[in-house]
RNA sequence: GGCGGGUUGGCGGAGAGGUUACGCAGCGGAUUGCAAAUCCGUGUAGACCGGUUCGAUUCCGGUACCCGCCUCCA
């Protein structure tokens, strides 16, 4: 079995991952705020724990894996622009409009993260939906004082487990107090105390509950719903580092504080943010755009996911578009090179271990590289089945070389406008050939090269040899120059 | 102010206490009427200053700079 070590954000160093239970090893990941289309940061920690998804399926078995990753559907952006819609006019409740929103955001956001080849998570559960297991988690919280009312809220008392909170962001509650930032409210004992239940009004989407018609606070979800479908002890959280607190911490308290005999999660990873053109890509630098934005741009999902897996989990990720070029030449080769592939291969050692060494995916994918290079060089006919099948399913590891009709779909883009301009190629290549035959002959060279660099211009890539002349359209060719070449 | 991370060749980006990362670009060559494509070859880079060591870019300490978090944020 292969040893699997990551960077445990808790203890900051790497570890050997062993699961508490080979048979089911469990995962959690901090799933989307459903109010709006998932951006390009949004993306990383998808394709990131996918990846990791792929590796653990791979080396447990595909059915010894549980991963889940929720959807916070209780949301003041949400509940506003469920607000706005009905002031617009829309019909329905404005519960109704909310859920409506959500409905729609999570059908974005599967779509999406589809487009960048990313495997349904084994549970994807709505904070709506876990609603009785918070007002529970809430309340034995009381019980347990580590949690208090005050005013209609119920909050989290972070002094009832000082030897505990800060250890993950390497904080004290002192430290945290002295940078003086926190929302000072008159009903805190302690001005770091977060809220587990706050008092919704008549506008605002509450459930019923021992303290008035409320709503969950942010951090309560993801640890009840944690405890439900993982259990008071699993494997793996992970998320972005700017997660790290308050929002996993606070999750900490909760749950260790709830389940003193858990251990909450195991192992805690955090993926780094990404940046555009050198920059935090972010609301109020406003410099963001989606996931869905690039794939109407005609960024095909493939060569998205490739990028984000160029860089490691752990360091900032810049998206540049020479990136997005490279990414994008890479796989059309590698697709051309795996056309004949079949299911089955057996992924090479060297690229598991590199995913193992802490998802090492640059590692992996310079791996990749290497045997790519070692197929091209080889006659078509040396190069045996099994060999083009075990890189595939190495690649198909990190994601990418998958199932050529969705997404290898889009290096055969254009092909019905290439097909269609066949003939016309042909008759432009045997005219070619033969001016060239000619021009050898007569030493006159000029109505071979006026040809040669008007076709150029219509987007084909002209290839002369003894043989013969290729054309070949490429990604900016066009037809109307072609048959204005006539 | 507190906490954390980073700094590698033209660019991107890894691993390893001593032996080629890898990709892109570049350069030289083969090939070509010229090109393209392809193939072959080609790069001692590791922010700075100390320390440990036979030997450090890799370990330790410090300095500088950059970035993130501390407020909704993946």
């Amino acid at each position: 079995m292969t040893p699997i070590r990551l960077t445990n954000s808790m203890t900051r160093k790497k570890e050997l991952f062993e699961p508490l239970d080979r048979q089911n090893v469990r995962m959690y990941l901090c799933g989307p705020t459903v109010y709006d289309r998932a951006h390009l940061g949004n993306a990383r920690p998808v394709v990131v724990f996918d990846v990791l998804f792929r590796l653990l399926r791979h080396v447990y078995g595909a059915d010894h894996v549980t991963y889940v990753r929720n959807f916070t559907d209780v949301d003041d952006r949400i509940n506003a622009t469920a607000l706005a819609r009905k002031e617009a006019g829309a019909e329905g409740t404005l519960e109704e409009l909310i859920h409506a929103r959500s409905d729609e955001t999570i059908r974005w956001y599967h779509e999406d993260m589809g487009a960048l080849g990313a495997l349904p998570p084994t549970h994807e559960p709505r904070a709506t939906e876990y609603i009785p297991q918070m007002v529970a988690m809430i309340a034995d919280l009381i019980d347990k004082d580590h949690a208090y009312e005050a005013e209609g809220h119920v909050l989290f008392a972070v002094d009832s487990w000082r030897e505990g909170y800060g250890k993950l962001s390497g904080r004290s509650v002192e430290d945290m107090i002295a940078g003086a930032r926190v929302e000072v409210a008159p009903y805190k004992r302690n001005p770091m105390d977060f809220v587990l239940w706050k008092p919704s009004d008549a506008e605002l989407p509450g459930w019923e509950s021992p303290w008035g018609r409320g709503r969950p606070g942010w951090h309560i979800e993801c640890s009840a719903m944690a405890h439900e479908l993982l259990g008071e002890s699993f494997d793996i959280h992970g998320g972005g580092s700017d997660l790290m607190f308050p929002h996993h911490e606070n999750e900490i308290a909760q749950s260790c504080c709830a389940y003193p005999h858990g251990s909450f999660a195991k192992v805690w990873l955090h993926n780094e943010m990404l940046m555009v053109e050198g920059r935090k890509m972010s609301k109020s630098l406003g410099n963001f755009f989606t996931v869905r934005d690039l794939l109407d741009q005609g960024v095909p999902g493939e060569v998205i996911r490739f990028v984000l897996l160029g860089t490691h989990y752990r360091k900032p990720m810049d998206w540049t578009e020479k990136k997005r070029e490279e990414a994008e030449a890479t796989l059309r080769k590698w697709r051309e090179l795996t056309a004949s592939a079949q299911a089955g291969g057996t992924p090479n050692p060297r690229v598991v271990s590199a995913l193992a060494d802490d998802l090492n995916t640059w590692g992996a994918i310079s791996v990749l590289h290497e045997i790519a290079g070692a197929i091209e060089r080889k006659q078509r006919s040396d190069v045996s089945q099994a060999e083009m099948d075990d890189f595939a399913a190495s690649a198909q590891l990190l994601g990418v070389l998958e199932d050529n009709s969705t997404m290898g779909a889009w290096v055969s883009d254009g092909a019905v406008e290439r097909l269609a301009a066949q003939p016309l190629l042909d008759a432009f290549a045997t005219r070619l050939f033969q001016l060239r035959l000619a021009a050898i002959e007569s030493k006159d060279f000029t109505a071979v090269d006026s040809l040669k660099a008007a076709l150029t211009d219509a987007g084909i890539e002209v290839r002369i040899s003894k043989e013969g002349v290729e054309l070949l359209p490429s990604t900016d060719f066009d037809p109307a120059k072609l048959e204005a070449l006539k």
